[in-house]
Formats: structure tokens, sequence, C-alpha cells
DNA sequence: GACCAGGCACATC
DNA sequence: GATGTGCATGGT
């Protein structure tokens, strides 16, 4: 293994030791792990659930009860999860492609190849490569590194990637350096999450980090564009 | 009241 | 092709 993925691991082992294992994705089935990962775009998990827990209330847990409900409809029932007309048009969006071809079984949509259902989740509007890659990772168990913003931020501060690094050189980064392994990779996005919300906000200092022993700059990574 | 949150598409230059 | 902007609620 490369030095930066020896790195990549000392940092996931660290991480596991302190906070446990994450047992990602919060969310019950494969559905609901796909209308999660549109909904959380730019957006705190507590106010997914909220609107996730309206769609359960309101019987809409099925591909064809969504794409029965009208949009509007939709958008005043996921409000919490902010942006919600826009959201409600991408829920729609990812729905019909999966209804147009599998009817209410998500899991045959999700059944193929990772290039050509990455290939097919980035055609829907409103579905980018972060929502993609978990949708793949945590909804269909396949391997696919999810890159966001708190991996972004932790391996900037820790000098692992450069400021101008885009998306999919930090995800063939982790892709490259660590073993292909579904539950290693869900786990270690997972772990990345857990220390962005607990130690590595954009103005949060870093003590108590798990991965404060690691070599690291704190005044970097406060920018989170990527 | 400011700042932040597990992005994405689109307009404009 | 890079850069800027709109989308919006709820917690700290």
């Amino acid at each position: 293994m490369s030095q930066t993925g020896e790195t990549l691991m000392e940092m996931y082992r660290a991480a596991h030791a302190r906070l446990g294992h994450q047992a990602w994705w919060p969310g019950e089935t494969p559905l609901e792990v796909c209308l999660g990962a549109i909904l959380t775009q730019n957006t705190n998990w507590r106010n997914v659930e909220k609107a996730l827990g309206n769609l359960r209330t309101a019987g809409l847990m099925s591909v064809s009860a969504l794409h029965a409900t009208p949009q509007g409809e939709l958008a005043e029932l996921i409000r919490p999860a902010g942006y919600y007309n826009v959201k409600a048009k991408r829920l729609k969006n990812f729905i019909a492609a999966v209804h147009e071809d599998f009817g209410d079984d998500v899991t045959a949509f999700l059944d193929r190849s990772v290039p050509t259902l990455r290939e097919t989740l980035l055609a829907i509007n409103g579905v980018g490569r972060e929502t993609a890659d978990s949708i793949i990772l945590y909804a269909a168990h396949k391997p696919s590194f999810v890159v966001d913003a708190y991996t972004y931020r932790i391996l900037l501060r820790h000098g692992l990637i450069y400021e101008d690094d885009d998306y999919e050189a930090i995800k063939e980064l982790f892709e490259s350096c660590l073993p292909e392994d579904v539950d290693l990779w869900n786990d270690c996005h997972a772990q990345l999450v857990a220390v962005g919300k607990q130690y590595c906000r954009p103005t949060a200092r870093c003590d108590g980090c798990p991965l404060e022993g690691f070599p690291h700059d704190p005044a970097a990574g406060r920018r989170d564009e990527y």
C-alpha cells in the first residue's frame, strides 16, 4: 500500500477506535437511503429525518406511491429538509427513472455494474457525484467511495490533498489507496463524517479530535468549495 | 442574528 | 472552462 494509503488507514483506525463502528447509512431500506441521499444535499441530517418521517407518515415509502404524488404535495412534506421545491423535483426525477424500468423494485434498479449504475444515476437531473456515490455505496452496497465536504476539509487540513483537487481526484485517491472493500469504504466515509461533525467544523477547534496526532494545519480547509 | 449543514444545476463571462 | 448564484429550513 502507498504511503498515503497507510496514512489514510491509520487515520481510519484512529477514528474507529475512538468513535466506534458507525454502521451507516442511517436509513432502513434501499429506497430510504436513496431519498435521504437527495434530501441531505447541503443539509443537516436532523432536518432530513423530519422530512423522511413525514413521508413515512404519509405512506409514501414506495416508488409507486411517490410516483403518484404531485410534486407540490411532495414539496410540502419535505419542507423541513430545506430547498424543498428543488428537492421535490429531484426526488420526482429519481423516482421516475426507477419507476419507468423497474416499477417498485428499487433493488432491481440498483442491481448492475458500478460504472453503469453511476452513469445512470448521474444522468438524473439533481443527482450529482456525491449523491450517486452515496446511493451506490449505501443503498446498492457496491464499491464507490463517497467524497463530501467533510472529506475534503479533513484531508486538506492534514495536507493529504491540494486545495484545488476536485471530487474525482479525491475519490480516486481513496479508491487507489485502500483495499476494495465495501464495508471498509462504508465505515471509512462514515468515520470522516463523524469526525467532521464533531471536530472539524469550518470554525471549530480541533481539541480532542481522534486525528489530532496526525500532522495538520488547522488553518487549511476553512473554505469548503471544491 | 450570524453562521452552518453529508450539493447541484444553471447563467454568465 | 472557470466562476458566481439560487435554492431554504432548523440548530447552535
